[in-house]
DNA sequence: AGGGTTGTTTATGGATCCAATAAGTGCCAG
DNA sequence: CTGGCACTTATTGGATCCATAAACAACCCT
């Protein structure tokens, strides 16, 4: 899984650019429906458009952004049905990422996964949640050595990011209690390198949340009226 | 299934071209292991170069072509292992898509992938073979709503495609009764609407070609040494 | 007064030009 | 004769400029 965008700093502009955007979608700081201006992107990373259009064109054809001619591109708004197979498909994936994986991860990797559990554990920070038990999931692919499985994976997660954290934003403590055992479980196959019962509890957990989310239409509308002119956090800067 | 690229002629130009070049690729006039110069395409397609540009960034997207700075674009030559990977993601994946799209297909859909398997039993042609078979199976899911799994599997379809024109290509007639067959028990759950049966059936049919194309590794090496134009004899420098 | 129309504004799409980098080639020295 | 080095060339990456289409608003006509 060479595909994490974070660790891809270097390279060409447009990738880059792509890189800082898609961490601001999924940070929440752009937010599903809302518009993203190739000027401002540009005047903001002290670019030019070309770039910025080439990200553009990237991260649509990753499902992060929809295109429209003459109209700009915007975060694509899901519907409850869309998002409902987007988890089907984790279902079915994911699964297969951790068995590729599993043979291949270190005695280190999985002590980095006890770690992330702990702090997943103990923390209570909704932002910081959202990062840990996305690098605790992730990094438990970190073995698969497959590039079309781990950028396929990568952008599951990704389109789901902004529901899973309304979902995350409006439950109670037991629903972090829950998580908790289910990473448990995993964690506990992965030590024992059983992938029969990884793929199990996996499944698992990812069907239990799609159900939730089922149960929960409010996770869809909420739209948090974002403003134009105050980005809670402004994008990245172009640090020279 | 909005995502069939033959079906988007019109939109943004950068979205044509890269129409025509997955159509390129997939065709195997490009072929993998062998580069696409932006010059070269802008000039045949009386465009320029910018359009180029984006449309080779949709199809590194989509995995069809891998990009390095300053290098350019180029088909990705497939390891065993990846392609095997991608076989295994088309087994989760497929029948998935199978399932959302049976209850949605018409009874016109129906007959139309009765049409394209009288046609694929009764031609014998390579080039029409895959033509029609990626027109059964993507048909087949022709009722799957959504997005995002439609692009999916078309993408995997595409990823593929190189080496399974390959695999046919080398094997006797036994190979398409073998296809024939298991399209007929197919198609007969797909008329009995029957989801649990259809996804088996398919799931099998993925994974038997899987199992036999491990069993053929010179599906990866043949790299039919493409020329672009016939170096036998190296050209006198400086033509003037 | 309301709705349709037209002009203005704004943002995107495309083309040409220039800079930077990698590969290929020829030359020179050992 | 061979290996290394510098130069040339070809190709990609980026920026600025211009054309085009959509959104918006004011205005006129009914």
């Amino acid at each position: 899984m060479t595909a994490d965008p974070a660790l891809a700093a270097e390279g060409a502009a447009s990738e880059r650019i792509a890189n800082q955007l898609r961490d601001a979608i999924l940070a929440g700081d752009i937010g599903p429906g809302e518009r993203i201006r190739q000027e401002e992107v540009a005047e903001r990373l002290g670019t030019s458009r070309l770039p910025v259009r080439e990200a553009l064109r990237i991260l649509e054809a990753e499902g992060l952004t929809e295109h429209t001619a003459n109209k700009g591109a915007r975060v694509p708004r899901l519907d409850p049905a869309e998002l409902d197979v987007l988890y089907q498909m984790r279902e079915r994936l994911e699964p297969l990422a951790l068995t590729e994986s599993l043979p291949h991860l270190s005695a280190g990797d999985v002590r980095q996964l006890h770690v992330l559990h702990e702090r997943i554990a103990a923390d209570t920070d909704l932002r910081e949640f959202m990062v840990l038990d996305r690098a605790f999931h992730l990094g438990s692919y970190a073995g698969c050595a497959s590039e079309q499985l781990g950028s396929s994976v990568t952008r599951l997660w990704n389109a789901t990011q902004p529901y899973r954290r309304a979902f995350m934003a409006l439950g109670g403590p037991q629903r972090r209690w829950i998580i908790d055992h289910e990473h448990r479980l995993l964690l506990d196959a992965i030590d024992r390198r059983d992938s029969v019962d990884a793929e199990r509890y996996l499944a698992g957990h990812i069907r239990r949340t799609r159900i939730e989310l089922a149960g929960h239409p409010e996770v869809f509308h909420p739209a948090p009226a974002r403003r134009r002119s105050a980005p809670a956090v402004p994008l990245p800067t172009a640090a020279g």
